[in-house]
RNA sequence: GCCGAAGUGGUGGAAUUGGCAGACGCGUCGGACUCAAAAUCCGAUAUGGGCGACCAUGUGCGGGUUCAAGUCCCGCCUUCGGCACCA
């Protein structure tokens, strides 16, 4: 068979018939499939986006035909950096690269035998979109989820742009692997460690992979302690977080971030140049010397005292850059004998180390114990001094209980062109002054010069940079920065089933009908970046009143990565990339689809190689013949009986077949599922050896065959329901029914165990019940011998598998 | 260092709640068809021993629980992924 020519014919057909345009209103319980949209970088779909699209729109099938109303919508993620960069080196526009690679995406998509519908779809870089996108920037602005301030932030000089944290790895920028620098920017952020607690507290209810659920954990990083409050011997104060509250008698010192707004008030004149010179130094360091663990811990002394609040001593103030400014409250109390970092400080710079708990061998101690030298709380259980310190202190007002997170406000600034303009006016009278929603959107220009130079590329475009001001009508200017794309992908899926509203973002009846997402499939990669990113704006929209869902994404699985075949990832740089495209042309896409769902296992990937891609070909003709051989043989007359055991055999098998298909599909099991099927079409072949030809049990097994392969090889089964006679499309027919009558055997085969070692077989009725069964096993002859000499103890029978006999 | 996942034949990978380990493929070997090859069809294939029905050993390593452990428990080893001076 010509399968290029095959799978086109049906493309047409599906496409003439819009046989995936979805209808609310059709019958079924709703079904929402979604796979992570993708970048249309490049025009080709790599074997990536064939791994995450093919066997997930294999799902989206399998539910149609068990009668679910499934909604399965695809879309791009257009805008971000590489079409940039792309353009800086060809000269060719990101918007139009984007278009067209979208558009040559869109067809392929199509061959990969999606069912997609193609009228609910969005792409992210258009008006139309990101209108919204500016909209629900303008709601997080005036419910206080989006602030500007001005912070020290990730910058990188490759990309001349601001990165989130979560883009930072190993202190590179996550995209060109160069190391970022600090700038102090005032840059945009998202609030998102308000909800910081929600986001931690409602992931067990979420049927998610554990290890993302565990990423997030980490990631969100819920740190219960204490806010102690030191005063300043010449008048002031400062906090310090802490999780050791019960050290506080062990207080030798005090640390301070170099960047911390006091360090300039409390630097005496002998030390300011010192203390000037050190900060220059860690405002230099990269991220990645700084936050290497290996590197030794250096700082300088202020000249300034501290006041510890529990017992008065005065501590020297130093800076330090081991202290975060970005954590905490960017200042630490010093427990030099408690803590291994204060430790290797303190000895370092000759610092008092004093212990207040016992236990261990030596310093640092770490463990718990009773405190000592801590007068009112000595012989306490540090566990119980946390506690108590901190009420002594509060009754002072110098100390509470304090919750703090590792992770930080979303920075979303991006000091790029080709992303949604921040919809913000910086008037000089008015201040910063949100564009009024009804002159949304804020229209990208296409005119504009973005060679990087490190400031946005906009500033340089006059005609969008004046504007006058909606407050007091004076010339004012834009905000010149874009938003970072992971904002645009926020949201993505509430658009989908509404998405040519123009008169709102989404509606929430709407939403309510369609959201959340049922089954999100895609990446790892976006654990704590995007998936973050999603829930925090579900929840955020939730509490203004747009949705009445709190989580965006009920059941989440990670497909696996496809490796080269050197086991490596695939890049143009190792030289070990695998192009789809050839083995489509040599054997047709249902064929490469179901070979990526057969030779791995959907959750673990695995190193590319293409042994079995013939398999998968030679299982098809195989089922091919056979359709051809029923069909010639004519269609069931009816009166057709059951009667022979070949007969029997075949249906027991087709019953096995679809209900572990049914079970392997709603697993994501795929293999095991493809696996199945060759077996009901290996048993086809031994009952036609067999010269067995009962057309009636041959009609429903390859019926059901058929359908069962829908799912996995779309066009090949469109065409064989057609060659028998289906009425199109096989895609309305209905997912075959279990027989359960069917799956029992009326003699079942029993293997028997002596003391854990199996010594006969028996064929015992299926009916047999538990006595019968254990007499028959006594009785064997082979069970006879092993038991020679012993004495039964103890028979255990497991009906239809085994019988355990103890003997001593 | 901390958190998470995994380790099964020559090979990709199977094994619902502990219940006949190695499904289904690939590869290899043998057979049928053929003048021959390809394609197709049938059969064998964990390891060691035996002509044989069979026996013994086997799921990273060492212990344990159990009639029964790839699966559960304790202690290790290795690989991969994530976090990492977070006070």
């Amino acid at each position: 068979m010509d399968y290029r020519a095959m799978e086109k014919k049906w493309e047409k057909k599906w496409e003439e018939t819009k046989l995936y345009s979805f209808d609310p209103n059709q019958p079924g319980e709703k079904k929402y499939v979604l796979e992570m949209f993708s970048y249309p970088s490049a025009a080709k779909l790599h074997i990536g986006h064939w791994y995450n699209y093919g066997p997930a729109d294999s799902f989206a099938r399998f539910k149609r035909m068990q009668g679910y109303n499934v909604f399965h919508p695809m879309g791009f993620d257009a805008f971000g950096l590489p079409a940039e960069n792309y353009a800086i080196k060809t000269g060719i526009h990101p918007k139009d690269s984007t278009y067209a690679n979208m558009e040559i995406m869109e067809e392929q998509l199509r061959n990969i035998g999606g069912s997609f519908d193609w009228n609910h779809t969005v792409k992210t870089c258009d008006p139309g979109y990101y209108k919204w996108t500016q909209w629900l920037f303008l709601q997080l602005y005036k419910n206080g989820l989006a602030y500007r301030k001005e912070a020290p932030v990730n910058w990188c000089p490759s990309c001349n742009t601001v990165l989130a944290n979560e883009q930072v790895v190993d202190g590179c920028c996550e995209r060109c692997h160069t190391a970022v620098t600090r700038r102090n920017l005032t840059q945009w952020f998202f609030r998102i460690t308000q909800y910081a607690d929600e986001l931690l507290a409602d992931l067990p209810k979420l049927d998610w992979p554990e290890r993302i659920k565990a990423m997030q954990v980490n990631w969100i990083g819920r740190s219960e302690g204490a806010e102690i409050t030191f005063s300043l011997e010449n008048g002031g104060s400062f906090p310090v977080f802490t999780t050791r509250a019960d050290t506080l008698f062990g207080n030798t010192y005090c640390v301070l971030a170099p960047e911390h707004p006091l360090v300039d008030s409390i630097t005496t004149p002998e030390q300011k140049e010192a203390v000037d010179q050190y900060r220059e130094y860690a405002a230099g360091a990269s991220d990645i010397d700084r936050l290497s663990t290996a590197r030794e811990k250096t700082g300088v002394f202020t000249g300034g005292y501290a006041i510890n609040p529990i017992n008065g001593r005065k501590v020297p103030i130093w800076i330090a850059d081991y202290v975060l400014f970005s954590y905490g409250t960017g200042a630490v109390m010093a427990v030099p004998a408690h803590d291994e970092r204060d430790y290797e400080f303190a000895l370092k710079y000759d610092l008092p180390i004093e212990r207040v708990v016992e236990g261990g061998e030596g310093l640092p101690y770490i463990g718990s114990g009773k405190l000592i030298n801590s007068p009112g709380f000595d012989g306490m259980e540090n566990t119980k001094g946390i506690g108590a310190i901190v009420a002594a202190l509060e009754e002072k007002g110098m100390g509470k209980l304090k919750v703090n997170y590792r992770m930080r406000d979303w920075l979303i600034s991006r000091q790029r062109y080709w992303g949604a303009p921040i919809p913000m006016i910086h008037c000089e009278h008015c201040g910063v002054v949100p564009v009024p929603e009804d002159q949304l959107p804020v229209e990208l220009p296409y005119d504009v010069d973005f060679t990087p130079d490190g400031t946005s590329p906009l500033l340089k475009n006059e005609a969008f940079m004046n504007v006058t001001c909606p407050v007091c009508g004076q010339p004012a200017r834009r905000d010149a920065d874009t938003m970072d794309t992971f904002v645009c992908s926020s949201w993505y899926y509430l658009r989908y089933p509404d998405c040519e509203n123009t008169e709102e973002a989404f509606n929430i009846d709407i939403m309510d009908k369609m959201l959340p997402v049922d089954m999100y499939i895609g990446g790892a990669e976006h654990a704590c970046m995007h998936l973050l990113y999603a829930r925090f704006f579900t929840k955020a929209l939730r509490d203004m009143g747009l949705l009445h869902f709190d989580e965006p994404f009920l059941r989440l699985v990670n497909q696996g990565l496809i490796l080269g075949p050197d086991g490596e990832k695939m890049s143009k740089s190792r030289g070990n990339v695998v192009s789809p495209d050839d083995y489509i042309d040599q054997y047709g896409s249902d064929v490469f689809r179901m070979y990526l769902m057969f030779g791995f296992s959907y959750i673990e990937g695995g190193a590319w190689n293409d042994d079995g891609i013939k398999a998968i070909s030679r299982f098809l003709d195989r089922v091919e013949r056979l359709v051809g051989q029923v069909c010639e043989n004519g269609k069931p007359q009816g009166g057709e009986k059951v009667a022979s055991a070949a007969e029997k055999e075949l249906l027991y098998v087709l019953a096995n077949t679809v209900s572990r298909v049914t079970d392997d599909l709603e697993r994501l099991s795929f293999n095991t599922a493809i696996a199945r099927i060759m077996e009901l079409v290996n048993a086809l072949y031994r009952y036609r050896e067999a010269g067995a030809n009962n057309a009636a049990i041959l009609w429903k097994a390859m019926g059901d065959l058929v359908l069962m392969l829908a799912p996995f090889a779309p066009h090949f089964a469109e065409e064989m329901f057609n060659r028998m006679g289906g009425e199109y499309s096989v895609f309305q027919q209905k997912w075959p029914e279990c027989n359960e009558a069917d799956m029992v055997r009326d003699i079942v085969n029993i293997a028997v165990q002596v003391n854990g070692r199996v010594r006969a077989r028996l064929d015992v009725e299926a009916q047999a019940d538990n006595k019968a069964i254990e007499a028959a096993a006594l009785a064997d002859e082979k069970v006879q011998a092993a038991l020679e000499g012993l004495t039964v103890q103890k028979v255990i029978v497991i009906p239809k598998r085994l019988v355990s006999i103890v003997a001593k």
